[in-house]
RNA sequence: CGGGGUGUAGCUCAGCCUGGUAGAGCGCUACGUUCGGGACGUAGAAGUCGCAGGUUCGAAUCCUGUCACCCCGACCA
């Protein structure tokens, strides 16, 4: 590609609005354009990488035995009315009305459409099993979309459905595409992780995610340094305290804490450690107010909180509940002495405390030397409701739990029969009988990957891609061609040479274009291949080359340099 | 959804408090000088000041409404 030819539109300052790297990066090298919140434009140059991320993921799924098919982005109420997510979805799932007032929504999955075809489609076991995959923009109205392309509306989405007669077929499948992903990871030359996961939204049983590592990842992964273990912190299992609850030493006290709310402030005020104090966290669950405890240094877990039997899909407590409940604001609640019954939820780790601290249920005073049994009931519940924390001991393997951050850039479930059974997709097996089909489900953020790879590969200069992602292969700088004849037939034969040699090659022919911008905007976006030709290095019959992970020069015979390339770039 | 903030040239922003008819830098166009790390000079093009009402002799500026966008929060006691 002659740059003359391309729309390179690179800017100096960095957007007001953009606040995680890779999002400013994107937009500075012009990749894309911001159409409105969680929108988003492909210029050229963003589409050329996020085509190559795509390409990889289409041959590996092929490879992997699996069939692309196309299904519509705009998908009919009735089918969804189905299986019940029509409401269940969501504010996510975006309805919208046909010119008949006939209703819609744009698709933000396809379970619903892949499991009509495969109805439709399906009728016997011998057609079974099957993998339809699709690479599509997908659609959903996130409450608050942020980060750009990472986290938009509108997105690319490989997603794939297998159907089986057995579940013993379907977990088969389930591991054959665990081990495609692994495949189009490494290809895309990321750093990853595989972990275990909740299955949320989607349902079912099994279910892995595929994490980029990246400090800036929203998600916190857990995994053991034995590593025998990686899960999503919301799955991660804290392990159980072994010792034996101590002996009562403290005799019980109320202690002002006029302007200490917070763990924090309460420990440092009494000179505590945060860990024997106690935070408490109210929330109103199907069979009622609930009060749910951790110790001061750990972070509740909702996921593990929503899978404890009667609370059902809780919500926070109001404010006017809690003074209702507990007869205090918040601040300074805590189990002893609710102006109502209450249901106390206690962590393991805070089942187990003694000569602890909590609100008081009075405002501004906290109690301290509190115990179980003495000084109030033993909890009614006593769970593993928190995040686990780095180095604590993991279960299992007597390893300690390590915490990394990660972008959520695929995820593999098996599904059950759960749509099936819903939509009633049957096949008829050997004997002539309907058997409900077992699905899989398995999808990949493709434009989510583009960020993510940013994330991790990245200088002050600008974006540094992985060989497989990259727009272009080469960047071939020409300096001073204006002036020197032998400068302009040198770069365009190089041209002509590594472009039949089938590398991609970016020749910068912008007439006037001075060294600096040159080297600014091949930087900036990215090109993991420098070539330099000047007057300078061809007086000695060189050329100048310079990996975009480098910071120095290195000089190569002009005669080798196309055969040298060619095995850089495509060899190993 | 709750709280806060911002809408002025393609981009980043100043001007608004204290009303008097619109500015800077970057980018863009032309010419000249320059030319191995985001050059310089000269001349230029470019804005219904988000939209709709209102107050006023006069509104980017004050008031009301509205739309859009951004940030924070919803794991907090």
């Amino acid at each position: 590609m002659r740059l003359s030819q391309f729309h390179l539109a690179t800017v100096k300052e960095t957007p007001a609005d953009a606040d995680v790297i890779s999002q400013q990066l994107m937009l500075r090298a012009g990749m894309i354009r911001k159409l409105g919140t969680g929108l988003y434009t492909w210029s050229p140059l963003g589409l050329r990488v996020l085509r190559k991320v795509e390409a990889i993921v289409r041959e590996e799924m092929n490879r992997a035995g699996a069939l692309e098919l196309l299904m519509p982005a705009i998908q009919p109420r009735e089918l969804w009315e189905e299986t019940g997510r029509w409401e269940k979805f969501g504010g996510q799932l975006l309805k919208i009305r046909d010119r008949k007032d006939a209703e819609f929504c744009f698709g933000p999955t396809h379970e619903e459409v892949i499991t009509d075809f495969a109805r439709n489609e399906l009728k016997s076991y011998k057609q079974l099993p099957v993998n339809f995959y699709q690479v599509q923009t997908k659609f959903r109205d996130e409450i608050r979309p942020r980060f750009g392309v990472m986290r938009a509306r509108e997105f690319l989405m490989k997603d794939a459905y297998s159907f089986h007669v057995t579940a013993e077929c379907m977990e088969t499948e389930y591991r054959n595409m665990y081990s495609a992903y692994t495949r189009i990871f490494e290809r895309l030359g990321l750093k990853f992780r595989a972990v275990a996961a909740d299955s949320g939204a989607i349902g079912g049983s099994a279910s892995h995610e595929f994490h980029v590592l990246a400090e800036s990842g929203e998600d916190a992964i857990a995994f053991t340094s034995e590593g025998s273990y990686a899960a999503n912190i919301e799955l991660a299992e804290a392990a159980a305290p072994t010792a034996a609850r101590a002996a009562a030493a403290e005799h019980l006290e109320r202690v002002a804490t006029p302007t200490q709310k917070t763990c924090e402030e309460v420990a440092a005020l009494l000179g505590l450690p945060l860990e024997r104090t106690v935070k408490s966290f109210a929330i109103v669950g199907d069979d009622g107010f609930a009060l749910v405890l951790v110790r001061g240094d750990h972070m509740v877990n909702e996921v593990k909180l929503k899978k404890l039997a009667g609370l059902g899909d809780y919500r926070l407590a109001s404010e006017a509940e809690i003074v209702d409940h507990l007869g205090c604001v918040p601040g300074f609640i805590g189990p002893l002495n609710p102006a109502k019954k209450i249901t106390v939820i206690a962590d393991r780790s805070v089942a187990a405390m003694v000569d602890f601290v909590v609100g008081a249920n009075a405002a501004g005073f906290h109690t301290r030397g509190v115990n179980w049994v003495r000084d109030l009931p033993e909890p009614a519940v006593v769970a593993d409701v928190r995040n686990v924390v780095e180095g604590e001991v993991a279960p299992g393997d007597g390893g300690t739990w390590a915490i990394a951050r990660g972008i959520e850039v695929g995820h593999v479930f098996q599904l059950g029969q759960k749509y099936a059974e819903a939509m009633g997709a049957t096949v008829l097996d050997e004997n002539g009988k309907a058997r409900t089909m077992f699905m899989g489900c398995y999808g990949i953020g493709v434009s989510r990957i583009v960020a993510a790879a940013i994330e991790q590969n990245h200088d002050a200069s600008g974006i540094i891609w992985p060989q497989a992602l990259a727009p272009f292969d080469i960047a071939l700088l020409p300096l001073g061609a204006d002036r020197s004849e032998r400068v302009r037939e040198t770069v365009e034969q190089l041209y002509r040479e590594l472009t039949a040699a089938g590398l991609e090659v970016l020749l910068d022919d912008r007439k006037g274009v001075r060294p600096g911008v040159m080297f600014a905007d091949q930087e900036l976006i990215g090109i993991p291949h420098r070539i330099v030709v000047g007057e300078r290095g061809l007086a000695n019959g060189e050329v100048e080359y310079r990996s975009r992970r480098a910071s120095e020069n290195e000089m190569k015979p002009l005669v080798e340099v196309v055969s040298w390339l060619v095995e850089s770039v495509h060899g190993r």
